[in-house]
DNA sequence: ATAATTAATGTGATAATATTGTCATTACCT
DNA sequence: AGGTAATGACAATATTATCACATTAATTAT
């Protein structure tokens, strides 16, 4: 298996069928191998945030749940996510309260979202050197690291050309 | 005026009178010169941020305003939270939905946070690094930076210590 | 197989966080 | 005096998240 590129969403040759099946494939393979359930609710939630690459609030899948899953309230919906975020299924974007699919649930890769203001779609970058220099900055602070969420907000490619062009 | 050091809140030497002092000087030199107006309410609010080094929640601060400020209300705070967020004057901790001093509002550093799951302080730090790797990995996705918000959850040297000697 | 255990969901209530809006009044600036 | 900025005094509402307890489903042990 080949590691994990960098995720482009807008890029022209994305296709997100392909994108959406590989990693619900690779959400039920990884909880196969765990031994843990990926249910009816917590497959149908999944689905939901793979839906498009834009990140998703708790209250928005609460209303696309609905339709099929009536006795939904928030309980079910964020009991879903912590199951999702425990399997490293989905990020949780802090910075929107919102949440997102993840590419890399199969790798330990620490990721960095790029968030565009603009058609809100959030973009993965494993970004080593970050990683690197970030891991060297909480050495010199003596500060041992559990967990990291680095997000940049801004313009992504896609949207600055469609800028351009107007 | 020397450039601003990695602040580090838990350090032996660390005189909290001093550092609640220090930022506030430097917030009322700034509005001073920005022409905007650090107004007893904003003053206080800010005062009340610096209490401590952990990030504090709207509501919190809210209670913590209302002795005093009777009329106090969540528009407020909240008013008073955006007018010192603009100033650069705190930063907002958008993992814990809260807010703490900023020791750098005199310079344009962007900053790192770490935020000990332990004792809650929150420590800046410049990391240029960092920094430096991010605007590298933007560049190479053709994302336009415009925010970062880089937040590190763990723990700090202080609470290792405690921990170690239990 | 069945009982016991654990995991997941249903259900209702409530807590915590945040935003918006209006209009009157007060403070500050020029 | 006139204009702008800030606050008071409401209020209302929107958004995000948690908790407790009952019930159902799945897994494990006997």
């Amino acid at each position: 298996m080949t590691q994990p590129s960098n995720h482009i969403p807008n890029s022209s040759e994305h296709n997100h069928n392909k994108c959406v099946n590989e990693a619900l494939i690779t959400a039920e393979r990884l909880c196969r191998e765990r031994g843990v359930q990926l249910t009816p609710i917590r497959h149908k939630v999944l689905t939901l945030i793979w839906d498009s690459h834009k990140a998703v609030k708790a209250y928005e899948l609460l209303d696309r749940l609905r339709p099929e899953q009536k006795t939904a309230k928030p309980a079910t919906i964020y009991r879903t996510l912590d199951f999702l975020l425990e399997q490293g299924l989905i990020h949780r974007v802090e910075s929107l309260n919102a949440f997102v699919g993840c590419h890399c649930s199969a790798y330990q890769h620490e990721q960095l979202l790029l968030i565009c203001k603009y058609c809100e779609e959030v973009q993965e970058r494993s970004a080593k050197g970050v990683m690197t220099a970030l891991s060297h900055e909480a050495k010199q602070a003596d500060f041992i690291v559990h967990s990291k969420a680095i997000e940049v907000h801004g313009t992504c490619a896609k949207c600055q050309k469609i800028q351009a062009s107007q």
